[in-house]
DNA sequence: CAACAAACTTAGAATAATTCTAAAAAAGGC
DNA sequence: GCCTTTTTTAGAATTATTCTAAGTTTGTTG
């Protein structure tokens, strides 16, 4: 798993000021928020920036791996600062969404009857239901 | 695997004539179609009925495990006649989605980390990337 | 350093899949 | 056959996201 520094490089891609702040304000927000929450919370700092901008960061940012997004369904896309492979519990008691991990030793691809020569570029895993309280 | 008479039973739903006719539109159509491909396909049948109706009766099949929804990123929704446990690929070259499946003997909730007591409703896995040609 | 091109940001408009609404129709129970 | 509940319907409304076109910043190259 990588981690970049909050003051952020990230390989391949150029750290504007607004990318940076993106990064820093998913770093500081552990739930998962969408793009429009994000953008509330950077409202109120320093540098605030357009709705467009955050979508257009973000997507940045999920393109060079940094982050990862969240689809449930049709709801708005949910942005995760884990960006090492898991998958995602939605939690439809409360709304929320947890990472999960794989147990150790296994790896995804290899329980997937997938045709010689596959290419995959990205993988994701989405589970719902409720959690133990 | 439960695969329901295209006439068409479903524990537990009511089962009306755009239903059925749903049903077979989808069961007709192998190539993951989304609501509206469906309600042009049924355009040119016997029973036309509504986009709104289209919705409606994936909706409920989906909920009563008839039939699975596959959503990849923000695209259109689309809708699978596989109601069994399996995967999508998203084949980025081409568009178009296919069913995968797990090896034998693999039971995908076995190689999760979740914590006791945890209830599962439902479980997506979505590759995307190429196929070999 | 100045000039240029490329990449980025922005506000607001546009898009489009889906859901909502309220009324009409159908189904099932008794 | 009546009554209640469920379903269907057409069109309007919603809303997350993308697009547009103009302005700004950045990095490069002479």
């Amino acid at each position: 798993m990588k981690v970049y520094d909050h003051q952020l490089e990230v390989p391949g891609l150029r750290m504007t000021k607004q990318r940076k702040e993106v990064y820093r304000a998913l770093m500081e927000n552990a739930d998962h928020p969408t793009a429009s929450q994000l953008f509330d919370n950077l409202k109120n700092s320093q540098e605030s920036m357009s709705l467009a901008t955050v979508y257009n960061c973000l997507e940045a940012l999920v393109e060079h791996g940094a982050i990862k997004q969240v689809n449930v369904d049709r709801e708005p896309t949910r942005y995760c600062q884990n960006s090492a492979q898991h998958g995602h519990f939605h939690d439809q008691s409360t709304g929320t969404i947890h990472d999960i991990n794989f147990k150790s030793g296994i790896n995804l691809i290899d329980i997937l009857d997938l045709p010689e020569g596959t290419e995959i570029s990205s993988l994701e895993i989405t589970l719902k239901g409720t959690l133990p309280s």
